[in-house]
DNA sequence: TCCTAAGCGAGACGGTACGTCTTGTCTTCCA
DNA sequence: TGGAAGACAAGACGTACCGTCTCGCTTAGGA
């Protein structure tokens, strides 16, 4: 009932820190926060700081944000999973639409790749069980891993790119053209020849 | 041609530290090499580096390198175009296949996203071309942009994942899977539907 | 006296440089002992060394020593203004032979001109109170600022001179010497047709 | 006759350089100047400047300049010896006169010990000389060499005082000054009590 | 008058120190 | 006892000069 309330205190300290990061994140780009700047956004000690996170990095992978994104991939998977095994990525879409602006902040330079690792790692856990339950059109020929590699990479690309545009674009969209880019680059028949 | 004449020892002190950079990110990977360590690695002050080399990244993306890479693909662009625009990403395949050494130290952390960068861009220019003299298939309704992020991310992410499998397969194979899965994730006779 | 709390380790941290600093001077001269020289010597980072002061020469400035000067000379001031106006030079040769060998190392060279700034600068407030205070001699008829460059040059140039002597004489036999000086390089009785 | 025929260039690449470091030192003092500057205000390469001198210190203190002045003091004292064997002390007011920008520019800073070290050296040769050869006064009972640092010091200390004075007076106005300081700083006849 | 030794500029190079910056640890107080 | 404050060691950073060194170009001065 009493260390309630030192939780309390030590969960504010961790989101204050994580808003700080993203605040900063927005205004000047990932690699040139530092965490003397993030402490001093959040009202909080340096010290304090790395009595939660290990580093930077630490703070920005930290779960919270990420697992929201987890679950509500999860749950568009499971309702769609009949007719399209992709057709989850609209609510990837939907969501990253949310965050716009961190991501165009973190897009380009060596905080993007975190990003996109997390993210990367996230999606291919989806993509898997969506294709592994069901493939087709002509990459059925194909290893499962290298089809993940392929959707998941096509789908992160066309996200950043989507994400820097500036008369913005509905995530309905963007979700419409991947479909259709998923849909293949060759002719219908001609696939087969294609080794 | 003519200005080239810089001086021999120019040349070669900026090729003992781009080598010198290479075989330390394999060993220690990017992240944790220092100018220090070049130099020390290049036989060369650490001050010429600076004559040289803005910092790290500058001598990482610096040319010769990617300039041979760029070339390739504007060959074998050139000589494929005709059958399948995108014929040339065996020659890519090909190229880093030869690097696979340092992209595999590279690949994750910031230096991947420089890399990456770089590589994309290369990589887009070609596509770009290629997708531009010749669309084919379902994606046909996509406007170009995102056609060439779409693939050129499909094409990355799957090259990525390539280098890091451990029995190594063939340039030839991988080229097979990614027009495999190029060739579309939807039963043919679906595309009609799209739109 | 009750923000000079400003914890134990950071008195110490700075003492210890001093007298890295001191030692160092002695053995090697001033112009040569570099930053990273001190704090080693001092068993401190060079980090912390920058945190307490600009560079070498705030170091070799700062107070704590000069202090202790100043102190000396204004007692010795004081209980002899009386008599002689001047005598508080014994006092002020006495502090010197204290710091013989700092001297002797920093005599010559860059050093040597900030010290002696230094030096001059507490010497000129001394000698400029003793002299306006009570005029005597020959010198009667000059304006006092001259009179003061006069007596602490001629007052620091013996100084120097004189720890700089091998068979090192007693602070007592170089003031005498730099009292008769004083005393006057004219014949008696010639003066009084001084303009 | 015969060594003197070493090419008028290099005369004039040695004047250029100690004109170029007279005219910088002026202007931004002796400390602040590297041999980069010197070297382009004198129109010359970098490498031409270590062809002809050592480095910064051996250009100031180069001869040429000192030369004159030793020559001066020496005619002068020799003209006056008879009556006041300092009596050479005029010509060099007048000397420094002429140089009156430079001492300023260089008068505080590390420089102005360089310089104040030659020009002492000169001095002491010629008050010794003065004084080896006629000591009046009450000084009569104190060894040479600690006269001549005396007299030198008060000398050189009243000489950087007076350059500096923003109403310029004459040499000869500084000049009776320093003759009168000279003349004792005690009663006539309290002298003889002094130890 | 030509030729040859030099002076010269340009600038690469190795080196050293600088002062700044950030990191992560550790210590000391305060509430 | 947890958090704020901040001293500290460590060490990379990029800059600035230094003094040495090769290069070719030019330019006298002696043959």
């Amino acid at each position: 009932m009493r260390d309630e309330k030192i939780d309390r205190r030590v969960q504010r300290s961790r989101q204050m820190l994580r808003d700080a990061l993203l605040s900063l994140v927005i205004e000047r780009g990932y690699e040139s926060v530092t965490v003397q700047d993030i402490a001093e956004r959040a009202g909080v000690g340096r010290s304090t700081f790395y009595t939660h996170f290990r580093d930077k990095q630490d703070l920005l992978l930290s779960e919270a944000e990420w697992a929201a994104l987890a679950r509500e991939l999860k749950g568009a998977a499971a309702a769609a999973s009949g007719a399209d095994p992709l057709a989850f990525t609209l609510a990837f879409f939907r969501h990253v639409d949310g965050y716009r602006q961190v991501f165009r902040a973190i897009a380009g330079g060596a905080a993007g790749s975190l990003v996109q690792m997390k993210l990367r790692k996230v999606l291919k856990t989806t993509v898997r069980n969506a294709l592994s339950m069901h493939r087709r059109g002509a990459q059925r020929g194909v290893p499962l891993e290298p089809a993940v590699e392929y959707v998941v990479g096509a789908l992160l690309s066309l996200t950043m790119w989507w994400i820097e545009q500036k008369p913005r674009t509905s995530p309905e969209d963007i979700n419409g053209i991947f479909h259709r880019l998923l849909a293949g680059f060759v002719e219908p028949g001609v696939c087969k020849t294609a080794d």
